[in-house]
RNA sequence: GUGGCUAUAGCUCAAUUGGUUAGAGCGCCAGAUUGUGGCUCUGGAGGUUACCGGUUCGAUCCCGGCUAGCCACCCCA
């Protein structure tokens, strides 16, 4: 009988205990950082009514939903980011809820686009957001999410990079440029990448920009120095424009608020010719590198929108939030040998040694359970050599070894798996003595850089 | 979605101009005087050469298709 080849669809992966692991415990830390700032949780059906995905972030994001007929022959689609279906989740429940509120998301997103690395058509976002309120407290607390974020999981060696939807709209508008800003943004958009004279082409050929416009537009390309030079620079070149002055306003007092909060300089850097993000955005938005793989594309953007619970509702619902790219990330973390091997959750080993002894084995094992341990008892009586190659090779800390010896004397020999050391240790008195042995630090899974 | 590169054991890679039983290292399993792993030694398992088809006496090798991965475009986490 033939079997069926078993596979995974393109963008679509498994993980292993391993992979697994870090995964859960940058679950781990983005939860507690969100919680620390009191964001609550919420979550929301992977399916939404096609109506309400389409439309929300542009015409390309259209292109990759995920979409069928139930059925029931309802058109769904499956959710292309977390943000569309938090919109719809304010309109029915904002009543209940009250705002401002903050809440973070994390779940399974899909998109049907080209694969590469670090771009999966399944990944998982972790969210947060602030709805209801424009205020730039809000906008200045997403940077400082961010930037925590970034840093509890281990790096250093980040860049933040912000700008504001109102300088270009502002400077746009000026020139009179405003109908095409989105072709003119998707270009001054890779000047990292292709250079000012192909985004001039570039400008001419889908914005139809005349010289003087582009010649304009490319000055926003020419700003040097740190913040605060940038902005002096940014200044003139808004002047007149009430949105542009406004959206220059905020950056600057955005960048104050974040370095007064402690973010250093080098790490929040105003750069203005990020310009992408979805269609919704309207204010601030951010974008995240890491210095040391520029190229895997943003691991934490987000930004201002304050339209987008309008196709929803008539309420006003601005919003601010950013999203971190959890596989995205940790394909990063995986490159940069941050991400340990470790394929156990538990820190406590102990060998099945005695066969006459199963039950003593797992008293003990109940015992440092109870007090919080991870424990896993090895269920073959194998030869004693094996089952410590074994806990070393899953990453245990710690191997507890009891035979026939060790339960005459009362002991129990506590074998520290990195650095082969035992030492014996009474239960005579109970668990206790045993608990303080173990209490050492729990192996790191992800290791920071240096 | 478009274009390019790639595809051999769990992983990293070999295999003379297409030639018969496709190899190595690492890993895995089992041993090396019946109580202690990471070093060493021995043995073993594991591949329909991603999959389907074509050319040929004969295909891992050449051709086509398909699937997947990577790169660029596009876009984005």
């Amino acid at each position: 009988m033939s079997t069926i080849e078993p596979r995974t669809l393109k963008g679509f992966r498994d993980y292993l205990p391993t992979a697994m692991l870090a995964r859960e415990q940058l679950i781990d830390t983005a939860r507690r950082v969100y919680r620390s700032y009191g964001f609550a949780p919420i979550d929301t059906p992977a399916l939404e009514y096609l109506e309400i995905l389409t439309g929300k972030g542009s015409d390309e994001t259209d292109k990759q939903l995920y979409r069928f007929q139930d059925h029931g022959g309802r058109d769904v689609g499956l959710r292309f980011d977390l943000t569309v279906p938090l919109a719809r989740f304010m309109a029915q429940h904002s009543a209940a809820l009250g705002v401002p509120f903050k809440r973070y998301h994390i779940g399974p997103v899909w998109r049907g686009e080209n694969t590469q690395r670090g771009r999966y058509r399944e990944f998982m976002q972790c969210d947060f957001d602030t709805i209801g309120t424009l205020a730039p407290a809000a906008d200045v607390e997403t940077a400082l999410v961010i930037h925590d974020l970034i840093q509890a999981l281990g790096f250093s060696r980040f860049q933040i990079r912000v700008n504001n939807r109102m300088v270009l709209n502002g400077l746009l508008d000026r020139l009179g440029l405003s109908d095409r800003s989105s072709a003119v943004l998707r270009s001054l958009d890779k000047l990292a990448k292709i250079g000012r004279d192909r985004v001039a082409e570039e400008l001419a050929q889908f914005a139809g920009a005349n010289p003087d416009q582009i010649r304009d537009v490319l000055r926003l390309t020419e700003l040097t120095g740190d913040n605060s030079a940038i902005l002096r620079q940014l200044e003139p070149l808004v002047a007149g424009s009430e949105t542009g002055q406004a959206g220059v306003a905020r950056l600057d007092q955005l960048l104050a608020a974040a370095a007064a909060a402690g973010v250093p300089d080098n790490r929040l850097r105003l750069d203005v010719s990020i310009a992408r993000g979805l269609d919704y955005y309207t204010g601030v938005i951010f974008e995240t590198f890491l210095d040391d793989l520029p190229t895997l594309g943003s691991v934490c953007s987000g930004g201002r929108y304050d339209n987008l619970a309008a196709l929803f509702t008539k309420e006003l619902l601005p919003g601010v939030g950013a999203s971190l790219g959890l596989d995205r990330l940790l394909a990063g973390m995986e490159e940069l040998k941050m991400v340990a091997s470790a394929s156990t959750p538990a820190t406590v080993f102990i060998a099945f040694f005695d066969p006459q002894r199963l039950v003593d084995y797992l008293r003990l094992a109940a015992n440092l359970r109870a007090a919080g341990l991870g424990v896993e008892l090895y269920p073959d009586p194998k030869k004693l050599g094996a089952q410590l190659k074994y806990a070393a090779r899953r990453g245990f800390q710690t191997a507890l070894v009891a035979g026939e010896n060790e339960f005459a004397a009362g002991i129990v020999q506590v074998k520290d798996l990195a650095t082969g050391h035992s030492r014996d240790v009474s239960l005579a008195a109970g668990i206790q003595p045993l608990l303080d042995a173990l209490r050492d630090s729990p192996p790191p899974r992800v290791r920071p850089l240096p």
